[in-house]
RNA sequence: GCGGAUGUGGCGGAACUGGUAGACGCGCCAGACUUAGGAUCUGGUGCCUUCGGGCGUGUGGGUUCGACUCCCUCCAUCCGCACCA
């Protein structure tokens, strides 16, 4: 009888469903253990093969965890706030609710039949009002504190009034936006909305007009993570620049803390790379130049003040505040026109010609510093207004852009750093500029003759003593612009008074999305919570009618698993004393500069709050790849309606046209329902091999819709089943490569599956296992697989450990093995792999419990013992022939036992042998001379 | 341009700190049982070969008794970032 797969798989989900088997057990006296996934998106497009990677991955660790004793908490929930169900509703008028509500179910379903063992008691739901009053009520300390960075921690705004109050704004030391300095008198004399007015300047959740990246199709401001080249990374939309009324965060703030952990994460390298790149910290120095004939001065950030004396002009961008003033009469038009023109340009354009060099003189001369000359002042796009202080001073001879500018313009390029042995250069024959650390200073009076790195300390000391500068530390992390012009997203807890932002009571929340006519903007352009009737609050205060970004939800939900259905915290100090972070965190690296920038940055806020035990939200971290589509190909002779196979192609004109993979079995075309699959092909004509058969071409792409190569996992797991399944996406590859799927290796899987049962089975299909002693063969290999399941789990290799469960099931079925002590550990090894069969063959064995809390056996090395090896004997580093030899020979006897085996002969060709090498249990190299 | 990753049979991939390259699986070939099989089982399968052997882990070099593994060079592919001063 073989293996009843799908009967079986669907009596254990509902076994484990109904004995709440998942479900996690609180207080305990356990140690924890956190396995997370990123959780999805429910789009309408339900799963494909690619989704459950990661999901099969943290799910056998979970198992394997739980198995191992631990308290596991391994939870699921969905990011359900976003950008589709909200184009859908604009399009056909149905409540993104619903259709969320529908593309979850559909969801569960899928990744329930896989056979997870999440504790869906915990699900979260970013778009469930009893989850975004947590998302709300964030928001609400975020707007209520600021950043000590005296302290280094988050503070209450109510201590920053207290200081106000006592001392006016001189001994702050705080992240904030650059104001005048005001005295305790002033502050106290001022009115509520000036007071605000300023406050504003220092909440880590602030309200300010800033650049933003508008997209006018999506009709909302985005991200800058949320922007690819100027396109939006949700639809492809083109993005603008434009300056807006938004809330942000103040996640620059946290810049340097968020660079300094990521030594410590055990994460994948290349995201926390990334992430440094994000954070893009750079260390130089501010230095101001007076304008000459003005008491106006510009103010430069450069990370080498070393070359000062080299500067010979400046450029400021266009949308510097001191273009305007700088420009002389004369240069007026023409820097009008300039800056005009680069407003005009969009950010994609304006990155697509970066080659090309353009600029403008304003008229305007500076001061240098240090040797007093005066320099021209340009204006220039390739100096952008958002880094440093959007003005640089120009080091054509050592830098590689004001080099190119300088030749374009005749500017004059002076060298002030010389290669290491070289000393002055004529500047006019070179080619580039030469930009190294490398060299000493030349031209530079006070600095001559000085290395780099001490000629920028010492500049750095001589513009302190004269007051024209300072080291400067900076960061090209912006801060998060975080309100949306759309609909399906967190209301702010905020409504204004005066114009001026108030939070809303926190006994307010959740402040709950309304009911609009429609999920457009107004007409006068208003975000669609506009559209909402009475959208104000008791007192009839207007409240906010922007929305929350799509990560607003996810910065935190790692902690709401941690206590889900507490309501009146967010969680409480117990349930995070006890699970403190997450262990193991799975995702995809495409949110290496979004989701885990933006959750690292939220977590240690809270943890400055002094509400969570660990400053990082996750310890260790795992990307895994993605997993492409392998598309087929036919080939049609243009214009007609006749395909020739793959082999015969190169003999005729065609073109290469995507097939259907589900109408390809190993590369062969069934032509028959090729003819049926479009109305078109109906009467097609075939080429084909000698053979008659149709081969089609195939390649490796991304898995799409419109390459037909999708490959959904609810045919297969009819097809095959949840184990199966469940096996072959493990073995296909390293769990952090991307690979492709190919449809028919997964036979070779479920072989193997059916193999496992026949073990347990005699020929009649009658369960045969017996209590019959082991041999020491049997406890060999059963060994060798506890040991390999342990290795592997660490460095989560389950591609490697799948392939152990295959020799250790074929070497039982070659010497008939059916002994309960064998199989029975068998059994809990691959329970977390296959958990249906495991649970299934366990009840057979006489279980009544669920396998799940089954313990892992403990490995005995003694059965691994060897007693003999067999030698590859080489002779010059070539493998001739084997030899077993008995372990416990020393270095000496093997040399000899090989020397004297007669096959050895040969090779040495009566020659002494100039050296052996003898690696115990390894090898024996022999070094003849030849 | 900068940074990161990867290159091993027809295919997916194994190979721990340098020590038998190609585990395991797919595919392919041959055979058994079968009316038949796309079920199951057995054997074979890196390439070349004059059957002695030779060649093989992207290329070329180096270190070593010995290199997929370490060092240098170059090439290819993929992924980030990209006028960041």
């Amino acid at each position: 009888m073989d293996y009843n797969f799908l009967a079986t798989e669907k009596k254990w989900q509902q076994y484990w469903a109904e004995h709440n088997t998942f479900v996690v057990e609180e207080p305990s006296d356990k140690r924890k253990y956190y396995v997370l996934d990123m959780f999805p998106y429910p789009s309408g497009a339900g799963l494909h093969v690619g989704h459950p990677l990661g999901y099969i991955a943290s799910d056998i660790v979970a198992r394997y965890k739980r198995m191992e004793g631990y308290n596991v908490l391994h939870p699921m929930g969905f990011d359900s706030f976003g950008l589709p169900a909200e184009q859908y509703a604009i399009q056909t008028g149905t409540h993104p609710a619903v259709t969320t509500e529908r593309n979850i179910k559909r969801y569960r379903k899928q990744l329930d039949r896989i056979g997870f063992s999440f504790d869906w008691t915990r699900e979260v739901r970013t778009s469930d009002p009893s989850y975004y009053k947590w998302t709300q009520w964030t928001f609400l300390r975020f707007f209520d504190h600021w950043y000590d960075s005296k302290r280094n921690t988050a503070r209450p705004i109510s201590a920053l009034v207290e200081l106000f109050y006592d001392s006016g704004s001189k001994d702050i030391s705080a992240h904030s936006h650059p104001h005048d300095p005001f005295t305790a008198q002033q502050w106290n004399s001022w009115d509520e909305v000036r007071q605000q007015k300023m406050l504003m300047n220092y909440r880590l959740a602030y309200l300010s007009k800033t650049m933003v990246n508008w997209c006018p199709a999506l009709g909302t401001v985005l991200a800058n993570d949320e922007v690819k080249d100027g396109f939006s990374e949700r639809g492809g939309h083109p993005v603008e620049q434009k300056k807006m009324m938004q809330w942000s965060l103040r996640i620059s703030a946290y810049a340097q803390r968020m660079l300094d952990n990521l030594d410590h994460l055990n994460w994948p390298r290349s995201v926390k790379e990334v992430q440094r790149n994000w954070i893009g910290r750079s260390q130089g120095a501010t230095v101001h130049f007076p304008v000459k004939d003005s008491d106006q001065s510009i103010e430069v950030f450069t990370t080498r003040p070393d070359t000062l004396y080299g500067a010979t002009f400046m450029v400021l961008a266009p949308e510097h505040e001191l273009t305007e003033s700088l420009t002389t009469p004369g240069q007026q038009k023409e820097v009008e026109a300039y800056v005009q023109q680069a407003k005009m340009r969009s950010e994609r354009e304006r990155m697509a010609d970066t080659k090309e060099v353009s600029g403008v003189f304003t008229g305007s001369y500076a001061i240098n510093p240090l040797n007093g000359k005066p320099i021209p002042v340009w204006v220039a796009d390739y100096v952008l207004s958002g880094y440093g202080t959007g003005a640089i001073m120009s080091v054509p001879a050592h830098d590689a852009r004001d080099f190119l500018f300088a030749r374009h313009y005749h500017l004059p390029i002076v060298q002030v750093v010389s290669r290491p042995g070289e000393v002055l250069e004529n500047t006019d024959t070179w080619e580039n500029a030469y930009d190294s650390k490398e060299g000493h200073l030349i031209n530079s009076k006070d600095i001559n003759g000085l290395p780099v790195d001490q000629a920028i300390n010492k500049t750095i000391e001589i513009l302190k003593e004269k007051g024209l500068g300072h080291d400067t530390v900076q960061f090209r992390l912006r801060d998060a612009i975080f309100s949306r012009q759309r609909y399906w997203g967190e209301p702010f807890p905020i409504y204004y008074k005066n114009g001026m932002p108030y939070a809303l009571d926190d006994d307010q929340l959740p402040l709950k999305l309304p009911e609009v006519d429609k999920y457009q903007p107004t007409e006068k352009g208003e975000p669609p919570l506009a559209r909402a009737k009475n959208w104000k609050t008791k007192e009839g205060y207007p409240l906010e009618t922007n929305t929350m970004p799509g990560f607003a939800g996810s910065n935190a939900y790692y902690y709401r698993y941690m206590d889900p259905h507490n309501e009146k915290e967010f969680f409480s100090k117990d349930a995070n004393a006890y699970w403190k972070d997450v262990d193991l965190y799975l995702g995809g690296d495409e949110h290496a500069t979004g989701h885990l920038i933006y959750s690292r940055f939220c977590a240690m806020f809270l943890y400055d709050l002094g509400m969570t035990t660990e400053e990082e939200p996750y310890k260790r971290m795992i990307n895994q790849g993605k997993i492409q589509g392998r598309s087929s190909f036919v080939y049609r002779i243009p214009g007609t309606n006749t395909f020739v196979s793959y082999h015969q192609r190169k003999k005729h004109k065609t073109q290469k046209i995507h097939v259907d993979i589900n109408l390809v079995d190993n590369d062969v075309l069934d032509t028959e329902a090729f003819k049926k699959w479009w109305p078109q092909y109906k009467d097609a004509q075939f080429i084909t091999e000698e053979d008659g058969r149709y081969i089609c071409g195939r390649e490796v792409e991304k898995m799409s819709k419109s390459k037909y190569n999708v490959q959904a996992p609810d045919d297969l797991m009819e097809q095959y089943g949840a184990d199966t399944f469940r096996l072959y996406e493990m073995f296909l590859g390293p769990l952090e490569s991307h690979k492709p799927w190919d449809t028919q290796g997964i036979e070779g899987v479920f072989r193997f599956v059916k193999k496992l049962w026949r073990l347990f089975h005699d020929d009649q299909g009658t369960f045969a296992v017996e209590d019959a002693r082991p041999s020491e063969k049997e406890l060999k290999v059963l060994h060798q697989t506890i040991k390999k399941v342990k290795d592997d789990m660490e460095r989560l290799a389950f591609n490697t450990t799948v392939s152990q469960f295959m020799i250790c099931v074929n070497e039982l079925t070659d010497i008939n093995c059916r002994k309960r002590a064998i199989l029975e550990p068998l059994t809990t090894l691959i329970a977390p792999f296959a958990p249906h069969i495991a649970e299934e063959l366990w009840s057979k064995m006489g279980h009544r419990d669920s396998i799940a809390y089954a313990p892992i056996p403990p490995l005995d090395s003694s059965f691994l013992k060897e007693y003999s090896f067999e030698y590859p004997v080489s002779f010059n580093g070539k493998m001739r022939f084997k030899k077993a030899l008995p372990l416990d020979l020393n270095k000496e006897e093997i040399e000899q036992a090989v020397l004297d085996d007669e096959r050895s002969e040969k090779y040495l060709q009566g020659k002494p042998p100039k050296k052996v090498i003898v690696v115990p249990k390894r090898i024996v190299n022999v070094v003849v001379a030849n």
